[in-house]
DNA sequence: ATTTGAATTTTTGAATCAATTATTCAAATA
DNA sequence: TATTTGAATAATTGATTCAAAAATTCAAAT
């Protein structure tokens, strides 16, 4: 039957999202490694062989979970981007939001702790490439939007999204994964206020 | 004798000198595990007990080989800042140069790439600490002039000097540690540019 | 199409041991 | 006195083994 089936496919997609998430929220606390692919079984009540009608291996179950809760996090902000208009609201939120997100998030941020690898600097080592991928291109649109409306400069778009992007990464490095007795909101402040006036025309 | 103890001084940072030398390039080429004491001491030609003289231990012979690099290369960036006077050139020059030593000392970048974390985002794990604070008070001196001098907006000193810092850092990475095919120049030129124009008063 | 239990393969961690390497130190030297 | 050495000791590493735990497969059941 059609309709049967395509009951059963949202059947699937929501079973998955039960198990990323089940498999998040154990990674988060105890790591790659001191989680088994029949604890996750157990916490979505099936058994452990089950899992694999859904992932490949435990690897594909990490990546899968991690990629899932980073793709809500961009369409999130994404949403957010849509609620306004211009280039320089769109930059000033998701400059902002994107932290809050996290803040508000802490299985995500435990997550990072205990993977820090999964913000890396180098693109050809990003297990997440696909993600961020579009994450930064978000970002160049709304820049190329700036410089459409004419007001920001009209820089190199593509290195000066890299730059950007890559700037962002640095400060979700430091404030969440590296983090100090962290002076580092003002330095994300301060950074992010210097980046604005280089970036607007006056 | 006074003369004679003065000598024997001379002699023995001198012969820490050639330590420090032979040590950080097997250290480069075999990295630290691979590089044995004796190793060092062959090379420099002393026993390997005498090199107990000059160091506490093998950990701090490394540490002190790479510090001694990381000085050299500092003190080279201040000495060249010194030869112009305001406060842009200066700020060029740091940017500009910085990346150029490293371009031409293999050794060094060699080093970086055997072990990475040489260069961390996090300054409580930062091994070499005291190195680059005193880099990052060069970089301090140079933003205090320019807003002093009336060409840099009135930034907050001590964040801002934060920020671009760890962007420096953050280049450092990603071109020499990180590298990908290396858009990476490009990016910087991009970047810098986007900085500075956000520093200096048009 | 999905799920399961049981069987199989792979990985892990602890334990052992020999060889290598790091470290100490009393004695020698300059 | 400052520096160097050889010889002795301590600590670390790497290879190997092996049993337990975990990952993965799959034929049969729902």
């Amino acid at each position: 039957m059609r309709l049967k089936s395509f009951m059963k496919k949202m059947d699937k997609a929501d079973k998955e999202q039960k198990i990323f998430q089940a498999a998040l929220s154990l990674f988060a606390h105890f790591g790659y490694r001191k989680t088994t692919v029949e604890d996750v079984a157990v916490k979505v009540g099936m058994t452990k062989s089950n899992i694999y009608f859904y992932v490949k291996n435990k690897q594909d179950l990490y990546e899968k979970s991690v990629s899932h809760a980073l793709e809500k996090w961009r369409d999130t902000i994404a949403a957010e981007i849509e609620t306004v208009d211009s280039a320089k609201e769109k930059f000033a939120i998701a400059a902002g939001r994107s932290f809050e997100y996290l803040e508000d998030h802490g299985e995500l941020r435990a997550l990072l702790i205990k993977d820090p690898d999964i913000f890396t600097l180098s693109p050809s080592e990003d297990r997440f490439y696909e993600v961020n991928r579009g994450a930064m291109m978000m970002l160049k649109a709304v820049i190329q939007q700036g410089i459409d409306e004419g007001v920001f400069y009209p820089v190199d778009v593509d290195h000066v999204t890299e730059f950007l992007f890559s700037v962002y990464i640095m400060f979700l490095i430091k404030t969440y994964v590296k983090s100090d007795g962290s002076s580092s909101e003002r330095m994300y402040e301060e950074g992010l206020a210097l980046i604005f006036r280089g970036l607007c025309k006056t």
